[in-house]
DNA sequence: AGCATAAATAATAA
DNA sequence: TTATTATTTATGCT
C-alpha cells in the first residue's frame, strides 16, 4: 500500500527502475543452499522459498517486505542519501537509535522477519517525509535529515616519499596498529591522525590485492 | 563548423530553464565563486551561471547535460551498476577507452562541454540498452555488461623464466618506464601491453613491501 | 589521458 | 551496536 508513496522517484523519468537484485558486490545468496547453524532464518534466506512467502504464525509478508527494501534502497539513493544518514536522521526524529549497520542489513534482508516487519514503517513513514521535504528543495531535505548541507568532502593528501618509507617500514614491522600507535606514528610523522589511521587500512587492502594478483612469480 | 557561429547567447531554444534544486551527489557549484587558473572550465562550474547555459559557439546545452548526468547516475543505480562497470562495458563495445574516472567525472559534471556533449549520447545509448536486458531478467544484463563476445576478456598470462629475466633488467634500469616503453617492451617480449604494465606495478609494489629501508625511525 | 590511491560508503565481524 | 574490512568513488598528479 505505502511503497506508491514515492514521489521522488519520478526524477528518473520514464526508466522502470526495476532494481537489479544481486549487485556483484553483494554475496551470491544461490551460494547459501541452507540456512546455517541455529541460526534465526533471516528474510533474505525465507523469502526464495516459496512456500514460506508468508511467515507462519506471525503473517508476515515476506514478498512485499523484499518488495520494499530494493525500492527504499532506489529512493533513498535518489534522494542522495547515505545509509549513515538514513541512521543519524531517524535515531534523531524516532525513538531508538538506527545504525547504517542497520540500514544496510534491512536493504540486504539481513534481518529477521520480526525485525523487518517492525522496521518497514518506521522507514517507509520516514522517507516518505524525506521525499516531501526533497520536493521542497534540496535545503529542506537536508535540514530535515539533520547534517550540513555541503559536508565537503577532505582533500586529498599527498604523502611525502620520505613519510611513505617511513609508512611502510612501519606497516613492514606491524599492519595493525593500535589507536595509541596510530596516534604517535601521526604525531612524529605530523599528519593527520585519521590520514594515518585510513592509511593503514588502505595499505592493508592493497596488500591483500596485489598478493593475490601477484600471479607470476617476480624472483 | 562554420554554421553554428551563433553570436547571441539569448537563443535558448527548448530548454526548461527552471534549475532544478542540486542534488546532493553532485559537486555544489555555489561554492566555486570563480572559475580557477586557466584551466577550461567544466560544465558543473557553467551551468550555474545563467548566462551561460547554452555554450556560445558550441551551442551546447549544459542544463540538458546536468540533467541527463543527474539521472544517469540514478538509473545506474537502479541498474546496480559501479562507474567501474559502466566504463569496461562501454570499453567493450565501444570504440575508445572508458575508465572508471571518466565515468565519475561525468557524473560530477568535472569535464569540459565539449566532451560531455560528445560523451553523452554514447552513454545515453549505452544505459538504454542496459536497461533493455535488465528488463529480460538480471542474468541478460550481466551478460551484457561483462562479457562482450566481440571484446573478451584478457587471459592470464604466465611470463616465461626468459621474458622475467629481460623485464627484471629493464626493471633495474628503469622502474618506472613511460607509456612509450612499456609499449616497446610489449612488442618485444611479444606479450600484451596491459601485463607488461601491471608487471611492473607489481614489481615496484614488491620493492616497496620488502625494502628493507627503514633506516631512519622517524624523528 | 588515465593511473594510483586517498577518502567515502557499504558490508561484515566482533 | 561498534569496529573493521571490503568495495566504490573521487582526485592529485604531469
Amino acid at each position: 500500500s505505502a511503497v506508491v508513496t514515492s514521489a521522488s522517484v519520478t526524477t528518473v523519468s520514464q526508466s522502470p527502475i526495476v532494481i537489479a537484485p544481486q549487485p556483484s558486490v553483494l554475496k551470491n545468496a544461490t551460494t547459501l543452499s541452507s540456512i546455517t547453524c541455529g541460526d534465526i532464518a533471516k528474510v533474505g534466506q525465507l523469502v526464495s522459498k516459496p512456500q514460506q512467502v508468508v511467515s507462519g504464525e506471525e503473517g508476515i509478508n515476506l514478498e512485499e517486505i523484499r518488495e520494499f527494501a530494493k525500492t527504499f534502497k532506489i529512493r533513498r539513493l535518489s534522494l542522495g542519501l547515505t545509509q549513515t544518514q538514513v541512521g543519524q536522521a531517524l535515531t534523531a526524529t524516532e525513538g531508538p537509535a538506527y545504525s547504517q549497520s542497520a540500514i544496510c542489513r534491512f536493504e540486504k534482508l539481513d534481518i529477521t522477519p520480526k525485525s523487518a516487519q517492525k522496521l518497514k514503517p518506521v522507514l517507509e513513514k520516514w522517507l516518505a517525509e524525506a521525499e516531501h521535504w526533497n520536493q521542497k528543495g534540496q535545503q529542506n531535505l537536508m535540514e530535515f535529515v539533520g547534517g550540513e548541507p555541503s559536508k565537503k568532502r577532505k582533500r586529498r593528501t599527498s604523502f611525502t616519499p620520505q613519510a611513505i618509507e617511513v609508512l611502510n617500514s612501519y606497516f613492514e614491522k606491524n599492519a595493525l596498529p593500535t589507536g595509541q600507535e596510530i596516534t604517535e606514528m601521526a604525531r612524529e610523522l605530523n599528519y593527520d591522525r585519521e590520514v594515518v589511521r585510513v592509511w593503514f587500512c588502505n595499505r592493508r587492502q592493497t596488500l591483500k590485492n596485489t598478493s593475490k594478483i601477484n600471479v607470476f612469480q617476480v624472483q
